[in-house]
DNA sequence: ATTCATGCAAATCGTTTGCAACCCA
DNA sequence: TGGGTTGCAAACGATTTGCATGAAT
């Protein structure tokens, strides 16, 4: 059981809630999956497989419960769906995403960097960062290359 | 009349697309309101002032339009509503937004800085990046002193 | 005159909610 | 046992779309 599980089930307890079979099988499912940006809807069509029974509504309020328990974050790429990600430890300051306008593949970045540019914004507007989303979208290596390749 | 402005009817022609009234006014607003974040139900409201006739659906249309013409570009806040703010040209690389967590207020700074981590990013991931977004999450100035102020 | 744009209302679709049945603690 | 949880279906709400009318070029 990894860390991250006991995170789950100690969370559950804190508040009194129970760890049904639902809510581990999502979490495991969101667990395996965490570079996918799983929307909703991908995420319960992997959750039937394991728990055919499971109602979609089911997923959308254990998606919302993990998000106020602080285990996942929503992420947005403007595809009209909600997408999410595990808040794993050692990320406090979370990777960035690098969408590709050509082909729409999100890859992702684990530099950081920004920390001289939160001290400034400390500085200058008194504004305290904890937290910092970051998109990047451009051209990726291989559509560069193939529009290279095309002269 | 703005540069902006010209930019408008410059693009709506190379298009063939007609310059209406009500893409006039909702482009007129954006620009008298384009620090204010606007969704589209507001910017419906506000256009209803000087145009009481206009429909939902058209404000829904000419945003769409816009962005696809390059003059816009959507923001989300994940409050449930999608929001415009103008391509002003100076602003190859867009000013950043604060979200203070307490108070709920959004700010922006204008500084900068990510070029380093830009090249970075193209010379370890092959990633040319064209633009980018970024949120920060925090305490503002007005929150921390609050805060403080209760001890 | 032609073609694009608008307003209205209906449709769409991701998400939320009410409620009776269910099941973990 | 009892209160949290689920599945279903209905409700919701932002956004989109069909269509007849209206306006810009």
């Amino acid at each position: 059981m990894t860390l991250l599980t006991q995170d789950l089930e100690k969370k559950l307890k804190e508040q009194g809630l129970k760890l049904t079979v639902q809510r581990k099988t999502i979490f495991d499912l969101l667990l395996a999956h965490n570079n996918e940006h799983l929307s909703t809807e991908e995420l319960y069509e992997l959750v039937k497989e394991k728990y055919p029974q499971i109602g979609l509504a089911t997923v959308y309020r254990t998606l919302l419960l993990f998000m106020n328990l602080g285990l996942i974050h929503k992420i947005d790429f403007d595809d009209g769906f909600s997408r999410y990600e595990i808040n794993t430890h050692e990320d406090d300051h979370r990777h960035h995403h690098l969408i590709c306008s050509q082909c729409g593949n999100i890859d992702e970045v684990r530099e950081d960097l920004l920390d001289t540019l939160e001290a400034e914004i400390l500085e200058k507007n008194g504004f305290l960062v904890k937290d910092h989303r970051v998109k990047f979208y451009g051209v990726c290596n291989q559509c560069r290359q193939y529009n290279t390749s095309k002269g």
